[in-house]
DNA sequence: ATGGTTGGTAGCCAA
């Protein structure tokens, strides 16, 4: 079962960029971030026509996220769990179940910016990581094949930086975002792009800004968190890479793994 | 160098 996440900054924007690589890269399912749309607003008849079953956790203008599968998407459960007054859409979780038949819980997340550091605003960040933390900890008591996708906003290490010196005052690289980070890893989750891919210069989200991508200036935030039941059939890791280069791309690429389920 | 670019929305805000 080939388990993807990508942040497509806005599903109008990008359904042509969605559909051309679903079409490509054929995944089982996609966890997608930034749909920065509300639920009546989803484009399902496209993203019907290319195969794929949506559900989908919309909001009006910002944040946003979706699960596609071929398959059914079962037991479906919108939002965080441990904060009634948080409005923001920014989880999803669902049961999948791949050709040999054993069920895999996906969660798709969009953890919190969090800029600028000393306002509000990473304050809910670091409270959003210590609920998914709670959650994640639930998930893992499942001991079932487990895969917390998304658009994580923590740049673990500065490896995982081209220029780790410019992230230094941003909220993605404070030691409290990658403390809290390093907490849930090391519940018992695999790193699934990290334990593959051990090298520097791997990235899935270059700037806008000042030709990042030209000059490969991009940092590593999304990211495949397995449960050791997961981890354990890994068959395969990727990063697409080549869809930054895309006519009106995102800043995030597509991000998967492969798992014999 | 406190800039630069993009998406959603209709002012600027979020990233």
């Amino acid at each position: 079962m080939k388990i993807a996440t990508w942040n497509i900054n806005g599903v109008k924007a990008r359904i042509d960029a969605l559909t051309t690589w679903l079409k490509e890269a054929g995944p089982d399912v996609v966890c997608l971030q930034e749909i920065k749309s509300v639920d009546e607003g989803f484009p399902l008849d496209a993203v019907a026509a290319a195969g794929y079953q949506a559900a989908v956790h919309g909001q009006k203008g910002f944040n946003g996220v979706a699960i596609l599968a071929k398959r059914p998407i079962e037991d479906v459960q919108r939002g965080l769990p441990g904060d009634p007054e948080d409005a923001q859409a920014r989880y999803i979780e669902a049961t999948l179940s791949g050709d040999h038949g054993r069920a895999v819980r996906v969660a798709g997340l969009y953890l919190p910016n969090g800029n600028p550091i000393g306002t509000e605003k990473f304050t809910y960040k670091l409270a959003w990581m210590e609920r998914l933390s709670r959650r994640a900890k639930d998930l893992l008591a499942l001991e079932m094949p487990v895969v917390l996708a998304g658009d994580f906003n923590v740049i673990p290490e500065p490896k995982d930086a081209r220029n780790p010196a410019n992230w230094a005052s941003d909220a993605l690289f404070q030691p409290g975002s990658r403390a809290a980070l390093r907490a849930l890893v090391a519940q018992g989750w695999t790193d699934a792009v990290r334990a593959t891919m051990p090298g520097a210069d791997v990235y899935t989200f270059w700037d806008y800004q000042a030709g990042a991508f030209q000059k490969n200036d991009g940092i590593r935030i999304d990211h495949l968190l397995l449960s050791p039941e997961a981890a354990d059939r890994i068959t395969a890791v990727g990063i697409d890479r080549h869809v930054r280069g895309w006519e009106k791309p995102s800043d995030h690429v597509p991000v998967w793994v492969d798992l014999e389920v």
